[in-house]
DNA sequence: TCTAGCGGTGTATATTTATTCATGCATGAT
DNA sequence: ATCATGCATGAATAAATATACACCGCTAGA
């Protein structure tokens, strides 16, 4: 009976409070209340659900998407973007646009940044991140030597020198094969002072944007360049690796599969990885959802940017 | 181009703060966004109006009804009621039981309050008061001598008495007719001590709650109990009085009529009623539109209490 | 009747949020 | 090129809001 009247005065106070934004001090002058009777007054029109309050998402945005990944992947945050069509070239685009934008507003002062290179989707990135007015970053570390001849490897330290222009950073690079030819070549490589200053900035990294690779020995190769030998890439296959994040390999389940390539990979490890406060996963395409499956699932990434469809794969699919 | 990857940020945001109940703290961290740039974005949020608001009024509200008033009138606060039919006596029991209510939370300490008795209405209200747990009310002042003949002129000092006993007040009464027979009669009877300490406390009413009366002879003769002669109605009448509040007249523009009926009249005056914080008009019923509608504009009424159809009227019909 | 526990309140305070301010670019006019 | 202007930012702070706490009165059970 008077129950009404109280939700008539609460909803009253909520329509003063959200529509005609005034202020809780306001109101209760108005009212002949107390500021603190408002405030429990708008929690209880929350709780009557008097005052609902709705997140328009905007087109072209998939906040279902994305906390659907969340939750199957205890991802602490996901970035889905629209794309017109599944093929690579067009998924690349957009997920390194949304993956610039995310990074550029979210960089903060002293920030080290380190990138997986080469991957077409941070090129990408790259390509659509504006010149940082404020030098907030320190350096741009290159977290992966170079792929495949030495004259394409140039491509990974570009990247980074190019990522350490726009923001503003100090570019430290790693002028070397991101696949030593054997275990003693990559002792010898990491000698170099360069190398060897470089390395040693991988536990200060704040900030790592990585891309992340599928296992199809067709892909792998090219990527590698050939590097890995045909045994080498059995082994991987039999020990179930699916992908790899700067080449270090994991399966399924996201367990790392150890192999003897991982002594002559010259870059940052899984556990490095794990370290770093904040890893950016930046990876879309049908060949690459089971790898980004098993990639989540190593609890490295913090905040993974994929496409609609590959996302729609990631929550829908059994792995 | 960008502004979708901004928007989708912001909405992001937004449904963290709005949905996930997460403070803009939070957020700020897990974004690597500092607290300012959150508040920012939610503020953007509204603006571009991703997120919206509604508040949801309870069935039997009429907060268009209310708004509606405030606006025309100048309102500053009214509730409105619901009632099955237009009827006088369900309208007033309605009224009386919200105003009961709407006065019940927000008396406050040290509250003088005033109670322009005879009403009807007011007398509902008051058989809906819950006695007051702490005694917040120091008086509660009777702003009206009784009507009628001396045995029912008592209704008047109960009314107080009882409004007084629930809020654990003092009453201060005014034992004394509303309507003396002459100048001189009004000046002998506000002699006794008890009547000028009643009316001497009228500037400390902080919260008032009076009737409106409509100027229908009948009624009114009714309620004067036939001490306004038939030359004083029609003066009434031509000077365009359309209503009174404790028998002090106004007309439809609210301009306080002037008569020599004053002069006789043993209660507050509209002056001293402007000067109260707090002015609580209940009123409802069909011959009663005009003479609202007058009370309103003299602006010394701060919050109305009327019903559904009422309200309709007071917002619809020309005056 | 007495007492424990449950709301509900206002005050004082802690917490959270909005804004002010100083700064660092960009942009565009002169 | 130089300067005014505008815009965005974070740090500091002001403002607003939520909560802890103490208190009161009621209810229900002993």
């Amino acid at each position: 009976m008077s129950r009404l009247n109280e939700l008539r005065l609460v909803a009253r106070v909520a329509q003063m409070y959200h529509i005609e934004n005034r202020r809780q001090g306001d109101i209760a002058q108005h009212l002949n209340l107390s500021q603190a009777t408002v405030s429990r007054m708008l929690k209880r029109a929350s709780v009557e659900d008097i005052v609902r309050t709705t997140v328009v998402p905007p087109l072209g945005t998939f906040p279902e998407l994305e906390s659907k990944l969340r939750e199957r992947f205890g991802l602490p945050e996901a970035i889905v973007v629209e794309c017109s069509e599944d093929r690579d070239a067009a998924v690349m685009s957009r997920i390194g646009e949304a993956a610039a934008h995310f990074l550029e507003v979210t960089l903060s002062d002293g920030d080290v940044l380190g990138v997986s290179s080469w991957s077409q989707t941070i090129y990408k990135m790259v390509e659509n991140i504006h010149p940082q007015k404020s030098a907030s970053v320190r350096y741009v570390v290159q977290t992966l030597g170079g792929m495949g001849d030495p004259a394409v490897q140039t491509h990974a330290t570009q990247l980074t020198a190019k990522l350490a222009r726009l923001t503003g950073a100090e570019p430290k690079l790693l002028p070397v094969q991101g696949v030593a030819s054997s275990k003693e070549a990559k002792l010898v490589m990491i000698d170099d002072p360069y190398v060897r200053e470089t390395i040693g900035l991988f536990d200060r990294i704040t900030t790592a944007v990585v891309g992340i690779g599928a296992i199809e020995p067709s892909e792998l190769l090219a990527r590698s360049g050939n590097f890995f030998s045909a045994s080498e890439l059995s082994r991987l296959a039999e020990s179930g690796a699916v992908g790899d994040i700067s080449l270090r390999f994991f399966d399924l389940q996201g367990t790392p599969v150890k192999t003897s390539l991982d002594e002559r990979v010259i870059g940052l490890s899984l556990d490095e990885l794990a370290k770093i406060d904040r890893v950016i996963a930046l990876a879309g395409g049908k060949h690459k959802t089971a790898a980004i499956a098993g990639a989540l699932r190593t609890k490295t990434i913090d905040v993974l940017v994929t496409d609609k469809f590959t996302a729609e794969r990631l929550v829908t699919e059994d792995f």
